[in-house]
DNA sequence: TTGAAAGCGCTAACAT
DNA sequence: ATGTTAGCGCTTTCAA
């Protein structure tokens, strides 16, 4: 294993001044500069990891605390992630991933250890049990989700509020007066996830505004659940002629189950879906959606941290503001017969 | 910050004690170890990663590389990530997120400053860039994937090609004597990915040996391309009755596209899926399928990887028997009218 | 613009 | 069963 000292030593100058070279918090004459980086080219050296950790206290790497939880829609978890860990390279950092096994206690050892110098938090529920060791801790860190206290912490995450109201909006524009809500999995909601209750509310008041009657139901996603969930939502209110659908897993199903139905998207019934451009895309009918910006939150994330870690930056709240594309899956209200 | 001496001195002993205590690598009366025990509660006293490493050489990470690829079902990924971050905590490893972006380069960084202990890599291709670094390296690392040489590399997989026999044999039982076999994408073939390749190789053998027909034709996904391809299928063999897919995108358009097709599900044609259990059981017909592992495979690659590290084990290559769940989707044969 | 040297906090011989 | 101590390889003051 070839040292600094070595690379000293070939290139005839101090252990500092290479130190020097490779940091650049000095300056350094253009001789010396291409003696010592011919040197380290010459000899393969590699700076390690842990002694740079020790003598710097920083050890370039962020946690990535990623929870498991059956009930999330895996890909956008995913494409978030590989986001964060892009753009931490990009910075000079590399990622640590923490799975929710180990829950608050991979804050503690994470922080404690200075394995990293920071962490992103994802998933994060209303009232997540994180928060507090977080915000005792002076390690920097970002969350992406919104809690419901937001006090001396920074996030990122799409505005979902904003979300739901234009999903309305949307609908409203069309003419159409009855809207039925598809709704994530009621553990979703159990659960507390700030996301789908801020989408439930934006739905819900704009709504109002508008005067639109709206029905909520959550869905677990598959063939029968969502079966059963329409048959229910026509029950209650045979004039629905809007959806929108918060829930991956009821996408197809309620496209496959509607075209059974006899009532055809977008003539008889509009779809509207909070998913990602791929579901999107590739459902049976191309659907009108609002995407979750997962690599745009993956990036802000990074960037708010490595402000904060850089000095720079301060605890605030980024909601990413909604875009809404039309596809195939909706059109004017039907005319009332 | 807490350290270590300072842990020694409040409980009276010397830092090769508290060390020993940690590590459990030389025996401590009871009343000793007691006694730092508590002054480490105490004190809220972590070990310094970065000091830990330096000193032992070992920094207790694993690298999991994992390259994005836009083709590559995401889930199956995603499952055995976690399943490698979960077993590799209970053997007292993190892991390093590397992503595809730096390609071979990130190889090289982590084995040369000693940023991990070891690596495991995901989604490997038959010629791999990354596999002539590995085998100069010193560095332990195992495969989740077959290359074309596995010679001095561990590797753990499914076995695709008995996983495509598997099929093949499900369906001749059941009668059929056409098969057609909706497989992946084309730039998964000419990326010679091994795993596609591999089951492919199976079916055709299986098949040949039983005296079927088989027909194989790659397919993007999605109802447009699935329609195409099926087009094709009963085009060149109207006489089809099985259906194999390995394609997760194309799995839920060609039950649909059947089903518009008035051809019923296992009435007159039969599907069997590879792909896991998750889409198998929530897919509009519960799909006869064989799962694709992806916990075990987790599992069983931070296994070997440990043993590795820990001085046991050896190059060994480590594939999964395939296991068909009879389920919903298959059935025998229709009889010719 | 460069060098010398004192740690950073821990591990693991070597002693006892 | 426990203590002493010499590093591990780097960063960063302090000096020149």
């Amino acid at each position: 294993m070839v040292t600094l000292a070595e690379v000293a030593q070939h290139a005839g100058v101090s252990a500092s001044t290479v130190s020097y070279v490779l940091s650049g918090k000095r300056s350094i004459s253009t001789t010396t500069r291409q003696r010592v980086e011919e040197s380290i080219r010459k000899l393969g050296y590699h700076p390690n990891a842990g002694a740079r950790a020790l003598a710097s206290s920083r050890s370039n790497i962020i946690a990535l605390m990623i929870p498991l939880r059956t009930d999330m829609y895996v890909p956008v978890m995913m494409e978030i992630a590989i986001a964060v860990a892009a753009g931490a390279r990009t910075h000079g950092y590399d990622i640590l991933l923490l799975t929710g096994e180990e829950g608050p206690d991979a804050v503690r050892r994470v922080t404690g250890s200075g394995l990293a110098d920071a962490m992103i938090l994802m998933d994060v529920e209303l009232d997540d049990e994180r928060l507090p060791l977080l915000r005792d801790t002076h390690q920097p860190s970002v969350l992406i989700g919104l809690p419901a206290d937001t006090e001396g912490l920074t996030c990122v995450d799409l505005d979902f509020r904003a979300t739901g109201a234009l999903c309305v909006e949307h609908l409203a524009q069309l003419g159409h007066r009855d809207i039925a809500v598809i709704g994530e999995a009621a553990a979703v909601y159990e659960r507390h996830t700030g996301f789908a209750e801020r989408t439930l509310d934006g739905l819900r008041t704009r709504a109002r505004e508008l005067g639109l009657r709206l029905l909520h139901r959550p869905c677990e996603g598959g063939y029968d659940a969502m079966a059963a969930t329409l048959a229910r939502v026509f029950d209650e209110r045979p004039d629905t002629t809007g959806f929108v659908v918060q829930n991956e897993a009821a996408v197809e199903p309620l496209l496959a189950l509607l075209r059974q139905q006899g009532r055809a998207v977008p003539e008889d019934v509009s779809v509207v879906a909070v998913c990602p451009e791929q579901v999107a895309t590739q459902a049976s009918v191309r659907l009108t959606s609002v995407a979750v910006p997962a690599q745009e939150m993956g990036r802000r994330a990074v960037e708010q941290l490595v402000a904060k870690l850089d000095g720079r930056g301060s605890d605030e709240v980024v909601l990413l503001a909604p875009e809404l594309t039309v596809r195939a899956s909706s059109g004017p209200a039907p005319v009332a017969p």
